[in-house]
Formats: structure tokens, sequence, C-alpha cells
DNA sequence: ATGGCATTGTTTCAATGA
């Protein structure tokens, strides 16, 4: 089975290539970003029709996350009780005995901003709720968009980024500090081809340059990971007519 | 140091993203 995530950069532009994703994929779990959508606006009939049971967050021009799967969701929780939060980036639910967490963590936009503080101290509080839901929940997956390149090896050029927002000391600390909760990151679980990114700026021929980093990731609980047998990006999907920014993560599991 | 590109809405430019 697969469970994948993806940041559309607005649901609203691109439903039509989701759809036609859902139908020739055929992913289990999608954990959905950027759906920039009021809950009014989400389209639940159209990805419904194809087979999705969805649960959502969202909110007008910013931020919004959402869970597809096959089977039903329950328990569907939003935000992080340790994090009271107007900005919609986090919902969870069970599904098929696993406890999916969809996660859009903030961007920071430049070291020592305000909002690079408020991106810590939302990590922070992402691994205190974490480490409880790990251990309420043995099979535990978060999946999204972290916004951060864990290891130079996740960044196409390192030296340039060095320091930078995205791939700055204390995010990376902040980063460790969830796999600590008992997490694995399922890209890592395998040999990878070098130069491998889930995001490439639209400007300057980024994506055609492989000027990218590696910043969506699928963490897996290990009791998870020990039934994972694959971890890709679906590049594919970042060379369609008016693509997100973003690429797919995929993971698989056996059954 | 800035813009480069895409998306949104209090739109015809500013804010935000990464």
């Amino acid at each position: 089975m697969e469970l994948a995530s993806w940041n559309v950069n607005s649901l609203k532009v691109r439903l039509p290539q989701l759809l036609e994703w859902l139908i020739v994929r055929q992913p289990d779990i999608v954990c959905l970003q950027e759906t920039k959508l009021e809950d009014a606006k989400f389209p639940r009939l159209e990805i419904e029709a194809a087979g999705y049971s969805v649960a959502f967050a969202g909110q007008k021009t910013y931020n919004g996350v959402a869970l597809l799967a096959r089977q039903p969701l329950v328990d569907i929780a939003i935000g992080n009780p340790y994090f009271p939060d107007p900005q919609q980036r986090l919902i969870a639910a069970t599904i098929g005995g696993i406890r999916v967490i969809c996660a859009y963590v903030p961007n920071g936009q430049e070291v020592g901003s305000e909002k690079y503080a408020y991106k810590l101290a939302w990590l922070a509080a992402l691994a205190r709720w974490l480490r409880e839901e790990v251990a309420e929940y043995p099979h535990l997956a978060i999946a999204g968009d972290f916004n951060i390149a864990p290891d130079d090896r996740d960044v196409h050029n390192p030296v340039v980024w060095a320091g930078k927002i995205l791939c700055s000391e204390a995010e990376r600390t902040a980063f460790r500090a969830l796999l600590d909760c008992g997490l694995k990151d399922s890209f890592r679980l395998f040999d990878q081809p070098e130069k491998s990114f889930s995001w490439w700026d639209y400007r300057m021929l980024g994506f055609q340059k492989n000027l990218g980093l590696r910043i969506d990731h699928l963490l897996l609980s290990t009791p998870l990971a020990q039934r994972c047998t694959a971890s890709l990006i679906d590049r594919e999907m970042r060379k369609h007519e008016r693509p997100s920014d973003h690429a797919p993560v995929i993971t698989v599991l056996e059954p």
C-alpha cells in the first residue's frame, strides 16, 4: 500500500492534476498541503468521485491541509493541542489501523525573523505532541512539507544555502528532535539517487537545472518502518503544465 | 542587495512562499 504527500500550492489550480494522478497512481493515503481553500470551497465531491474519503482543514489564501484515503478516515483531529494556531497546518486521522498526521510546517521566511521564531516554536510544540502520539499510536506516520532540508545532501548547493532558511542548524536540530520521538525518515531507509529533491524554485529554470531541496518528508514509527519496502519522489508531476513547485513523495508499506 | 516565478485577494500591486 502507498502513502503519499504532496504540497499542491493551491488545490483550486491543481485539482485536475490531482484527480488524474489519483486515477493513474492509485495511492491508498494522500496528505495534501497548501490547499489555500476555505472548507466551504473544498472540492469534496470531485475527490470522493475518484474513490477517496476526505478530511480537511483550510482557510482563505494561505496554508490548508487535507487527508485522502481509500479506506474510511476515523478519529479526525485538527491542530496541535499544545500550540493553538489560527493557521491550518495539521490534520490527523486513523486509516486502516495507521495514525496519519498531515503537516505543513511554517516556512520561516528568514533566519532571525519573527516568522523564524514562530517556526521553531511550532516545531518544538509539534515534537512535544508527537512524542505522546507515537506512544498512543505505535503505527504512526507523519507526512508533509517540513520546510527543512535535513542534511547537506538534501540541498543542491550546500555552500550557498549554509545557514539559510530551510537549512539552518536550529531547523535541522528541530527536525532531528522529531525523529527522536521514535520516527524514521522513510526516504533514507534505502539507497537513493544523488541530488534527490522534492521542491524546485519556479524561477531561474530551477527544475530544469535540478536546483532543488528535499523538504517534503514521510516519517514512520518503528513498526511502520519495518513494513516499508520503498520510498521515492514522483518527479514527473513537476514536469506538468502549471505544476506545483513541489513533487509528491511516496512510501510503500507491505500489508 | 535584488529579482527571478506563482498564487491569492481588501487585485491591477502587495504579501507570501522557499
